[in-house]
DNA sequence: TAGATTGCATACCATTCGGTATGTTTTTAA
DNA sequence: TTAAAAACATACCGAATGGTATGCAATCTA
């Protein structure tokens, strides 16, 4: 069983992730944050020592559900073909399928938010932040590295930067979106991604 | 004349906009602000109003700055080719060339600080935010535009969405580059930016 | 040069903040 | 069934917060 407590916890996580993206981190007071659940200061200082404990088990979370959505995408795409560029346009298309049912501009993330107020948060939290995006880099520049070998590129192009900016273009369309109020943006400048992908690795001329 | 107390005002404006890229809004005291410049309360409340009216006059400022960049460049642009296309590349480049120099990352955009903290502010506040993406899209589809009814795209691309694009190289690029404390990663980005620009308009097959 | 305005400092205030101490109820386990 | 541990609630605290009221010296203006 998943324990009161848990989902308890769970549901203190949520609420605070959403307010945090409006409100940024440290406009998001445990007051508000409780009132909002309709908890008391005993509930959350129950489930967390302090706020900074819990900033880092959000980011934690995360930074977890984000790298676990790459690694099951990529084994999806992986399954489909065998060809390295083909996985990875495969698994930008299956990036674009989260975002299309999407009516209202994605909530952004977490990561991001962090970033913008990176001197509130302690060692360990920056640490998870940069982690994350240092894996994410090492997994897709492999990947692309792979698809280097096999496709020779039109472009002098580097894979880590390339992976880079696959990322980039997650933090900039959210960005965007939200500021915009549009939901689609993400899928766009995802399918561009894709496009420029294609066109990197399937002509050698120029 | 500057006058001693716009000089003051420029300071502090100055100052908080370092320390919001660093923090956040709401992670930014105004104590803490006058302390780190050497000022009391007297003086901040002498030149805004309350802290909201901080957030306005900085982020005013910091969208106008971006616009008359963003004009200045292509006006340059303009003068140095009469291709819309090379006038893009080489407004491209200027940017480019901005952060070319930067040892260390690009201390962020406040746009995008703002943005993910948006409940913050006020209504007018966030009006400005959004004005500046609209203006800076707008300008930029048109160009894109021009370089459509000339160079045919070898994809189907719609122009609005490239000059998403353009905004959101940057904005995806300082936040990788602010977590992973890397000053190259902007450049990097703008000449993939660059790169796929040339490739959809330089080339009608496929 | 008198008066008014500007530019800033000092002192203070009500509220909100993160955090603690101490309960009380509910659930778990022996 | 009962003890204990978990899951919350209540009340409170010092510090930090945004903001105000007032004072005063420098500067500008008539």
């Amino acid at each position: 069983m998943a324990g009161k407590g848990e989902e308890t916890r769970e549901r203190i996580l949520d609420r605070a992730q959403a307010m945090i993206l409006e409100c940024g981190y440290a406009g998001v007071s445990i007051d508000k944050l409780i009132q909002s659940l309709g908890l008391t200061k005993g509930a959350f200082f129950h489930h967390f020592r302090n706020k900074n404990d819990l900033a880092r088990s959000l980011i934690r979370r995360y930074a977890d559900q984000g790298l676990e959505l790459f690694s099951d995408n990529l084994a999806r795409a992986k399954k489909l073909t065998d060809d390295p560029l083909q996985q990875f346009l495969v698994l930008i298309g299956l990036y674009e399928e989260i975002f299309e049912d999407l009516t209202e501009p994605y909530p952004g993330c977490l990561l991001a938010s962090y970033v913008y107020e990176l001197q509130q948060f302690d060692e360990q939290t920056r640490a998870i932040i940069n982690e994350e995006f240092v894996l994410s880099r090492a997994e897709l520049s492999k990947l692309i590295g792979e698809i280097m070998t096999i496709h020779p590129p039109c472009r002098d192009v580097d894979p880590v930067s390339l992976a880079d900016g696959f990322m980039s273009v997650f933090e900039g369309a959210f960005i965007l979106s939200k500021s915009l109020d549009e939901a689609d943006i993400t899928i766009q400048q995802l399918r561009h991604y894709k496009t420029y992908i294609e066109l990197i690795f399937t002509r050698s001329d120029v």
